[in-house]
DNA sequence: TTAAACTTTCAGAAATTTCTGAAAGTTCGT
DNA sequence: ACGAACTTTCAGAAATTTCTGAAAGTTTAA
């Protein structure tokens, strides 16, 4: 298989942003791929597409699955495997940030929560701690809100999104509506 | 300089997540144990704390200074240079997020832009423009979106976020007070 | 049960990144 | 102008990550 020049760029630029996104060069490439590509694409049209050796490639789908970015399907009277990326960019958006979620930041909370609950023995101790609580509340609500905009269905979150600094405008609003009701220290 | 065994935990952990965020292992190591510390500190203490070589220790520096992360300052009558981490969580937060787009998001969106400009040979080109030009969008809305975020002050972000699942709420009201206005095509 | 068509595994090779430490560079007081 | 006290640089060493390709594994058809 090979690639139009045109998508060349896009799939190996794609392979280069991808180790800043977590997986390596020829994964970003794979995926990259798969997401321009209409039809499902086989194994070894990825290894010939890309330049890459056939294990590599079967490494790879193996990681782009545990990212549940893929889809593996089948045509009548081939025995191959073809791959395609599964669902919409927003799925795709959406899947990404919930493995780095997962990857990132959870451990870093459990070992902030580990490590505030130890009593600190002097006043440096005390001030790692006190930076590292500010650490864990910050990522703690980044997190949660992160959840709750993920269960935003793409109409929504869109809208909220073009709202853009119209948000602050509503968060005046809404004290105007509902005045104080948890937010007394209106500074 | 050695650390406290409560603290290494923390600066060890910040080193491996250091990779992920966007730089190597020593360089979160070195920012994890500014953080934490109240007091700046010099590059051989960093040296020594961390084990690490001072050469190591002064690319970490230019490293940390890119990310405009640390500060440079001086003890009267001593020449060395003393490093501390800049600002408040919040501001490290920021920071860190603006210079990962820089980093991660604009070229992609620069290659997209330049992509989009191409005419399409056959359907199998159009394709791959129409999905370049959804992860375009999606990418330009996220950073348009993140931008404005940003400007708002910690306060008015974090009741943003506490705001949680009311957002969506908040989004009908804003239909019913503002009906119509930008969003004509409420599906 | 054999064999063809495929996929996965993994030891070691290759590529890349990170780190060291000696040398070169800078700054300052005298 | 010199030297002490520092910082930076950078060639090559060390560590780490990624990749290859041959061998082993699996599935299906006959």
């Amino acid at each position: 298989m090979n690639i139009s020049a045109q998508n060349q760029s896009f799939v190996y630029h794609f392979g280069e942003m991808g180790s800043r996104w977590g997986f390596n060069r020829t994964v970003g490439q794979m995926y990259a791929l798969l997401v321009i590509t209409e039809e499902p694409v086989c194994a070894n049209d990825l290894a010939s597409g890309l330049n890459i050796s056939r294990g590599n490639v079967s490494m790879g789908i193996k990681e782009l699955q545990s990212w549940q970015l893929i889809q593996v399907s089948h045509i009548p009277g081939d025995r191959k495997e073809y791959y395609s990326a599964i669902g919409s960019i927003w799925d795709m958006a959406n899947t990404v940030f919930k493995e780095r979620r997962k990857r990132e930041i959870d451990p870093t909370l459990s070992l902030l929560r580990t490590s505030l609950l130890e009593k600190p023995t002097d006043a440096s101790d005390e001030y790692a701690q006190s930076k590292m609580q500010e650490i864990h509340d910050l990522l703690e609500m980044v997190t949660e809100w992160a959840a709750e905009l993920q269960r935003l269905n793409p109409e929504q979150l869109s809208k909220l999104m073009k709202l853009g600094a119209g948000v602050s405008k509503m968060l005046s609003v809404k004290d105007q509506l509902f005045p104080n009701k948890k937010n007394p220290e209106s500074n």
